[in-house]
DNA sequence: AAATCGGTGTTCGAATTTCGGACACCGACT
DNA sequence: AGTCGGTGTCCGAAATTCGAACACCGATTT
């Protein structure tokens, strides 16, 4: 089975939030864009927040495919940076919408997810603890959130490779001490 | 209902008609590339020929869509020769084929199919008999076809304007003897 | 304060669509 | 003569999509 409905109902989601905040897009917009059922809707997914989180979980499937061969941390950070960026993205949809408090939340959920999603490949070679591993998580994804919201808070700079090195420069040191603490 | 899937096996097949010419492909091929079920592509299509046949009607259809308001028959030639030439063309792919006897046939029942989709439009608000009605499909598709043969024949010059007005000058009689004709 | 409105999320059963697994058939190739 | 790959068809089961309800909530109106 390949989903085409499942798909369609993504891709209209994605093309209402090039048209509109995400406050503003209801179930029913999604399934008029795309001509379903509203039921259908609610088989695929739970809700919208359900919807959004595969999408973006997607997105950094996606991602990761494309780099399997991500040599470093501070590689790994770039390419998340990237993906939070670069990729349309969702996770800004979200933050610039009106419940501005519920969606930091979220947004630090979705850091998460990425950073969790990139470090199973990033470690995959490198014997580290799981409490280091998720030590490594909270850091890097903190310092991705902290990044997006000052990015975003200082209106969004067009010099996104500066941006994006600037917060390699923050987080270059973690790795090192995520490792050097593994060996003790 | 949106049917995605019946959209998916069209795309799998103009994509796949891209890669290799029509004799070579086989539902087999169509429903792995778009990774449906065997039966799934006998559900929705008798065979490929009705498959082609509804991609053409479709491809036809959307072309009179976007011009509802031609003026004359000079300019339906035009549009159905672009038609023909500009937009992909399963047609081309056919005639391309190994058994070129067969699908010579076929691209003339295409080129008769848009010819009197056309028109239908075309002669909308002409009186014209029925007679005469299936005399201008039938000499229109016949310099279409002609053109198209005559096209691919001498290597599908790049020249595509000049061809189409060759082709215009070609049929520019056409309508005028025959709504002559139709008012005697 | 009550009523209306638009959206949510859920349930149900019916209808449609997709599926896997058969089958006979055919033409090419061994 | 037998194998192979493709076709077109059949079946019943499973999955998906649908329309029509429902209670619920929050905002807006009256």
């Amino acid at each position: 089975m390949a989903d085409f409905t499942k798909k369609a109902i993504k891709e209209s989601f994605i093309k209402l939030l090039n048209e509109k905040p995400i406050s503003k897009i209801s179930v029913k917009d999604i399934v008029t864009d795309c001509k379903v059922n509203r039921n259908t809707f609610y088989y695929h997914f739970q809700d919208i927040p359900a919807l959004i989180e595969e999408i973006v979980t997607e997105q950094a499937e996606e991602l990761i495919e494309a780099y399997p061969e991500i040599e470093s941390l501070e590689k790994g950070i770039e390419v998340a940076t990237e993906f939070a960026i670069k990729n349309k993205m969702v996770v800004f949809h979200i933050y610039n919408s009106a419940n501005r408090d519920l969606y930091e939340q979220y947004t630090m959920r979705l850091c998460k997810h990425v950073v969790t999603k990139y470090l199973e490949v990033a470690f995959k070679d490198v014997k580290v603890s799981d409490e280091d591993k998720e030590l490594a998580v909270r850091l890097i994804s903190c310092s991705l959130f902290g990044f997006v919201y000052d990015w975003l808070d200082s209106g969004m700079s067009e010099d996104r490779p500066a941006d994006i090195k600037r917060l390699c420069e923050v987080c270059r040191g973690i790795p090192d001490i995520i490792i050097e603490r593994s060996r003790n």
